[in-house]
RNA sequence: GGAGGAGUGCCCGAGUGGCUAAAGGGGGCGGACUGUAAAUCCGCUGGCUAUGCCUACGUUGGUUCGAAUCCAACCUCCUCCA
């Protein structure tokens, strides 16, 4: 069925990969004859990735099995200047600091993906501010500047769409796309890196880099873009009710990640498989014939596994098995979401909005005055109609918590220390 | 540099002096139905120490008893001219 030689290219077309590649031919016969270098960047914009990252990730963990050699690019110097795609308004200059920080953040998820080192086929993360940073303009405008011709450069959507929204769009971001074509001859001629990979919105982008390949380095440099995700509903990936999935498990629990996956459309299933776990094919195959209520069954693989990749088969497994306390037994399950609170302040009482605001079910005390009045709030599964009421310790049930739900699906547990 | 037009809540978009925390749609959240799904239907969708107060219609000032609405300057964008 594939006509790909290579293990690689052909991997990346059954599990559904490929978008967009600039010489597919080229890339596969590469590929088949030796290890090849490949690289993405990430911006250092948050102080962790999301899902919305997770293809690209995955895809430089199959391109390691495979054989070949990954690179992590930390955009930590194109994150001072601001990426405009997609964007409507030029996002906030980040200071040094907290791009250094959000850089610290987003590099441990890659270490769960990958493995670094010094052998051919390691792992290796690169950053972009050890060249950008040193960069002379005059030298930069008139080795890399020449080769980019602006009346292109405007029919870009990136920076056409901004037009057409009447949105400013200032010089400084106009320049991301030189800095990225850049970024990639730089990276080929410091380790003879070959294709640069990315979200389909990054095909432009890309592009520029092999141009410059081209030209300055004489080589032929290959792109392949991932399709840009969406749920089969048309809703963007990577949202959930508490906002972002985050990939840290300091700011998306373990559980709320497996959460996440468990909650997958029926028409995702199979896609998400083959994009987010590592099982067999025929496997997935197997798991995505399933019919009606049985599928379900499909999604709770689809989520352990997912969610083994990240924070490891125990964190996973544990997961699983609250959430089957939880839903299909009703229980109290402990591995829920915790927040602790001082006993004595549970003893003096603590008010209902303080404490769902407290423990992040809510943004605020009026939304949880709404959500009394929608019916939405239960303390220990029983539904809750005044606003004035204070959980204490007489509220502690045999475990030894208390469990605050928001809806059918969000439960936290207040434990007293 | 000149002339004209525009900037509204998470997004789109109505509103041209008080009845406007701002129509409508989208999105989000909650409820019903289900299978912790989708589709559908219903409700909610600025904050607070809450029959009141505060913040909000590009920014900063001004007029007025009262401004998203009028005026001035500034910022950004669009169109035409130079």
């Amino acid at each position: 069925m594939s006509s790909y030689k290579s293990e690689f290219m052909r991997t990346m077309e059954e599990r559904g990969f490929l978008h967009q590649l600039s010489n597919a031919e080229g890339l596969d016969e590469l590929c088949a004859k030796e290890t090849v270098t490949a690289y993405i960047g990430f911006d250092c914009t948050a102080s962790s990735l999301h899902v919305g990252s997770l293809v690209q990730i995955m895809m430089l963990h199959w391109f390691q099995k495979t054989g070949h050699r990954p690179i992590t690019l930390m955009g930590s110097g194109t994150t001072r200047v601001g990426d405009p795609t997609g964007k409507d308004e030029s996002r906030k200059v980040l200071t040094d600091e907290d791009i250094e920080g959000n850089k610290n953040g987003i590099k441990q998820v890659f270490e769960k993906f990958l493995q670094f080192g010094d052998g051919p086929s390691d792992a290796m993360m690169m950053d972009n501010a050890d060249w950008l940073l040193k960069l002379n303009y005059m030298d930069f405008l008139r080795d890399v500047g020449r080769y980019f011709s602006v009346n292109q450069m405007i029919q870009r959507d990136s920076v056409r769409l901004r037009l057409e929204r009447e949105q400013h769009l200032s010089f400084l971001e106009f320049n991301y796309m030189l800095l990225q074509g850049y970024d990639y001859l730089e990276i080929h001629r410091r380790t003879d890196c070959r294709l640069q990979m990315g979200g389909s919105d990054q095909w432009s982008n890309i592009l520029s880099g092999v141009d410059l390949g081209r030209r300055l380095a004489d080589k032929e440099l290959f792109a392949l873009t991932t399709p840009l995700l969406t749920t089969a509903s048309g809703a963007k990936m990577g949202k959930t009710a508490a906002g972002a999935v985050w990939l840290n498990a300091d700011m998306l629990s373990p559980y709320d990640y497996w959460q996440f996956w468990r909650n997958t459309e029926d028409a995702d299933v199979e896609k998400f498989l083959k994009l987010f776990t590592i099982l067999p094919m025929d496997e997935i195959k197997r798991l995505a014939g399933m019919e009606g209520a049985e599928i379900n069954e499909a999604k709770k693989v689809l989520a352990t596994e997912a969610t083994a990749l990240l924070h490891g088969r125990i964190e996973a497994d544990k997961a699983a098995e609250t959430a089957r306390k939880a839903f299909e037994e009703g229980a109290n399950a402990a591995g829920l979401p915790t927040i602790e609170i001082a006993a004595t302040e549970l003893k003096e009482g603590l008010g209902i909005l303080n404490a769902f605001v407290t423990a992040g079910l809510c943004s605020s005390n009026g939304e949880v005055r709404r959500n009394i009045k929608g019916g939405a709030v239960r303390i220990n599964d029983k539904a809750e109609q005044d606003h004035n009421r204070s959980i204490t310790d007489a509220d502690l049930t045999d475990d030894g918590v208390i469990k605050l739900s928001l809806g059918k699906k969000k439960h936290v547990l207040v434990k007293p220390v």
